[in-house]
DNA sequence: AGATAATATTTGCATACGCAAATTATTTTC
DNA sequence: GAAAATAATTTGCGTATGCAAATATTATCT
């Protein structure tokens, strides 16, 4: 039997949504989309990166990146570029407007995140942010990959 | 300034994609979407419910729920029928065929469940889940609403 | 009661998404 | 060192998504 609210990927996959929903009209003022918003800080925080680099920081898809990317460098916030070393690979750049846009998101997003933590205790962010770190560590095991053999029978 | 492995909606929006991924090949052979799953296991769980509180309940649009549920209906997993006390509101059924699916599912989902925590503590998982409930809960505080006025200086 | 506001859902429309195949570039093998 | 295998990214194609406007039903106001 399936409890919902005992049920790990569910209590995980129904903050998401509300998340965004409460950063919605800072993005919209910077011009940006979730999304974008994410490569940026990514590439703000950790430099330049591959397209491949930046689907795992991100958990964005390669492919859906990829157009992303021609969208974000048509607004001129970043730029492509060959990798030296191995010509397959795709390196992202920020351009100064994307920077602007990152540092124009900054603070509403420390704001922002103070507000959806307001009835935590300093202790309880801590130890919710380091479950939340390992538990990302556990899922990027490769070990991971689910076993489809076992537990066919259906339940009664 | 800004650490992404610090900031609480990176650590949460990143985790989704690869929960989702290490269930795709259960709702593939399932035959459904990873959100007609989750519209099935509320009604499991909670019985019929209006379009919108099944928004509430799994945190997907009204409008894209709205188009699901032609889907699922024409694959015979659901039903609608307009409530007698309200008819503006339309209620959601399950049929025979969406219960199969679901109690197709569930032990898969738990068995799922148990590899992504097998690293943490009963006690770690208790927690985990506890602090994700309470975090929830302070989002649909209507409280939430993020104050636009204070901030907008930018970051140094 | 009739007009107006509020609520619940659906739909028009443009865009984003993701799988799988194609493309481009690099290793490896014989 | 050419051919096959591997790797990184892009693109074709169909579908899902979400905002905002439209529709349908009920509540409110005078």
């Amino acid at each position: 039997m399936l409890r919902l609210n005992d049920y790990l990927p569910y209590l995980i996959n129904r903050i998401g949504p509300p998340i965004e929903d409460g950063f919605a009209e800072a993005l919209d003022e910077a011009g940006v989309t979730l999304r974008m918003w994410r490569v940026l800080a990514v590439l703000y925080e950790y430099g330049e990166q591959s397209v491949g680099d930046l689907a795992s920081l991100t958990s964005i898809r390669i492919s859906t990146l990829s157009r992303m990317i021609d969208r974000m460098a048509r607004m001129g916030l970043v730029s492509r570029g060959r990798d030296d070393a191995d010509g397959r690979s795709v390196t992202v750049h920020m351009l100064a407007r994307g920077r602007e846009k990152v540092e124009m998101l900054i603070p509403r997003a420390v704001a922002y995140e103070r507000t959806l933590v307001r009835n935590f205790s300093e202790a309880e962010l801590v130890l919710f942010k380091r479950l939340l770190v390992k538990f990302h560590e556990g899922i990027a095991d490769p070990e991971t990959v689910p076993p489809a053999e076992q537990d066919r029978r259906l339940a009664g």
